[in-house]
DNA sequence: TCGCATTATTATATTATTATAATAATACGA
DNA sequence: TCGTATTATTATAATAATATAATAATGCGA
């Protein structure tokens, strides 16, 4: 295992913030402001956690016009969230 | 899912030195000085190490005359090594 | 009881994370 | 082009995490 590589993903996840959006966003992708609406934090506490899980590799953006779209990519992502639920 | 809860979970396993140690005693409980060796890190780093996963609730500690012995018992993080390890 | 081995705790300095207000950048519609 | 909606970035202050040296506490054997 790559310790640095593998803790750093779990330490992206490690936010409670940052697990509800990977969980809103394994349901469905979306964009910036429909998940300031669900969590009903600052948009720039959002876009601060969205660029953390960016960064690692955790979801990608597209554009769609005006507004970006979020979506999960690290494929070990959905697979934790479901042993975290149980 | 408690967002909180689970996401201190996260945390507590995303360093790579505690990686490496709950790797280390899934495989065999063990004590303190034999993690100081196998990871070759001060005493002191390791025992704090070792106490953020005890207050997590990851890991327990049981006394061995002059040695502490410590061992797995959060179940959910066997489930997680395993999708890290891929 | 004395010394040693083992482990925890404390103190401290450094670095990283976090929240959020303020501002900037962008793309679209009127 | 102007205004608006959407998102990112910057600045800043507060808090948390980190490494490690120094010290303390504990239990065992001689």
């Amino acid at each position: 295992m790559n310790y640095e590589k593998e803790s750093e993903l779990l330490k992206a996840l490690g936010h409670p913030i940052r697990l509800r959006i990977v969980e809103n966003l394994l349901e469905d992708e979306c964009n910036v402001n429909k998940i300031v609406n669900i969590l009903n934090i600052p948009q720039s506490t959002v876009s601060q956690h969205l660029g953390v899980l960016k960064n690692r590799g955790i979801i990608i953006a597209r554009k769609e016009g005006v507004r970006i779209c979020y979506r999960v990519v690290e494929k070990k992502v959905h697979s934790i969230i479901k042993i975290l639920k149980g």
